[in-house]
DNA sequence: TTTGATGCTTGATAATTATCAAGGATAAAA
DNA sequence: TTTTATCCTTGATAATTATCAAGCATCAAA
């Protein structure tokens, strides 16, 4: 349903990090391109080799970014409030390299990508942000995969415990915010293994139950997994 | 030695695709600040951490991207001609999250860092270059995730040779281009186990010599590899 | 309450990958 | 030529991870 956007959506995007130096009319021939909907959980998005004819923000719930190949998938990111995905391929107009579905019930915002690439072109301001968005996007593509080629399996559960434990606000106790299937496609890993991986986290600090984590021995778990700013500080 | 760039080297410089459009006046005043150097093989140019004082640009040569954590040390990519590299790092004056070292005799330009992100606030078209050359250096990083979640080792192998053949012209036969030691920290596997996957490919048509690669039976090698644009295909 | 359905866990086993130790091959230096 | 060093390979073994099959818990629908 192409009905533009809705002019009380206005202030909320407008105050986003990459709408907000930019030109007022551009502005306002974004907006009226682009339209809000609210997607109900577990809904697809897009898919990998699309034509990126949309780029999209999500401005509330989160989405999986996920990919395939020969029948196996793997989740390799969350977007969550407020963050642009797939800006790369809409700048390029190239096809998706990911595909996406919300976890939860998201209101995503959808701009046409050839509006977006117009726009670009003539509001630096712009430009700016989404050089910003970028380059942050790619340093944390380098994370992810220092992570993965560095760290065991056991390794990367621990210092995910402590990333999201600082997430939801550094208390001890906090849940896990998707299935835990998901996690482990997030960590590269089985169901199975994350099972066990959590059962040989208990030696250093880690309960369990259900989504519930309560990290019992801080001091420990964070010498097990000797986190690093440079793979795991977001804010770099 | 800051010496300033020598004028000979500019029509090269300028030719590069991040510096073409821009503006002459820009252009020199970013020469006048950076200097390019030869190194000898096996150099350290940077390390994880460092504040980001240049962008580096390789004109000839290869320069091994790695990062380290744990004491454990892993190969994450090949910057080759012409290319620049740790352009998100200088674009957000944040600290490198990668080393970089020459894996053969290179030359590279360095340009302050300060003056890059200077003349990217001033010049459009500079800009443009630098959202292309981010987007780009992002898209790829997806492709080498996917690479690493979805695929084997021997999977990851078999699509490097393909790749690389391309690369090399597409002949049956062709000579990897660094040694194996590397060749495996990049494939994210041991020297032991890459030098097994080598024996493994044998039955898909792979003979190797040395350093020498040859695709026997392209066909068996494709359709076991089973490369997809989505993850082999650098120019999407 | 029963009945599925779903998501998670567990155990047994297989496959993959890493580690350790030793042995070639190659090429440059003595 | 011998020596030395480097790089790669191989075999034996250990550790890690995946797969398969079964079981348990939770929750919602019947």
């Amino acid at each position: 349903m192409r009905l533009g956007m809705p002019e009380s959506d206005f202030p909320d995007i407008r105050s986003l990090e990459i709408f907000a130096e930019m030109d007022q009319v551009h502005f306002e021939s974004l907006m009226r391109g682009g339209y809000v909907q609210t997607f109900p959980p577990h809904v697809d998005l897009i898919a990998e080799g699309d034509p990126s004819d949309f780029l999209h923000i999500v401005m509330s719930g989160s989405i999986d970014l996920f990919a395939s190949w020969n029948g196996r998938d793997s989740s390799l990111a969350t977007v969550r409030p407020i963050a642009t995905f797939i800006l790369a391929a809409t700048i390029r107009d190239a096809p998706y390299l990911m595909s996406a579905r919300t976890l939860e019930k998201s209101r995503v915002a959808l701009i046409p990508s050839q509006d977006v690439r117009a726009v670009f072109d003539v509001d630096s301001g712009f430009a700016r942000a989404i050089v910003n968005e970028l380059s942050q996007a790619y340093r944390r593509k380098i994370k992810a995969m220092k992570d993965l080629k560095l760290r065991t399996s056991l390794e990367r559960l621990a210092n995910y415990l402590l990333r999201e434990q600082d997430r939801c606000g550094g208390a001890a106790g906090f849940d896990l915010p998707f299935g835990k299937a998901r996690l482990a496609s997030l960590l590269g890993m089985t169901p199975e293994n994350l099972s066990r991986a959590f059962r040989n986290l208990q030696a250093y600090g880690v309960t369990v139950n259900g989504s519930r984590i309560s990290i019992t021995d801080q001091r420990d778990l964070e010498t097990f997994a000797a986190p690093s700013p440079l793979i795991d500080d977001d804010r770099i």
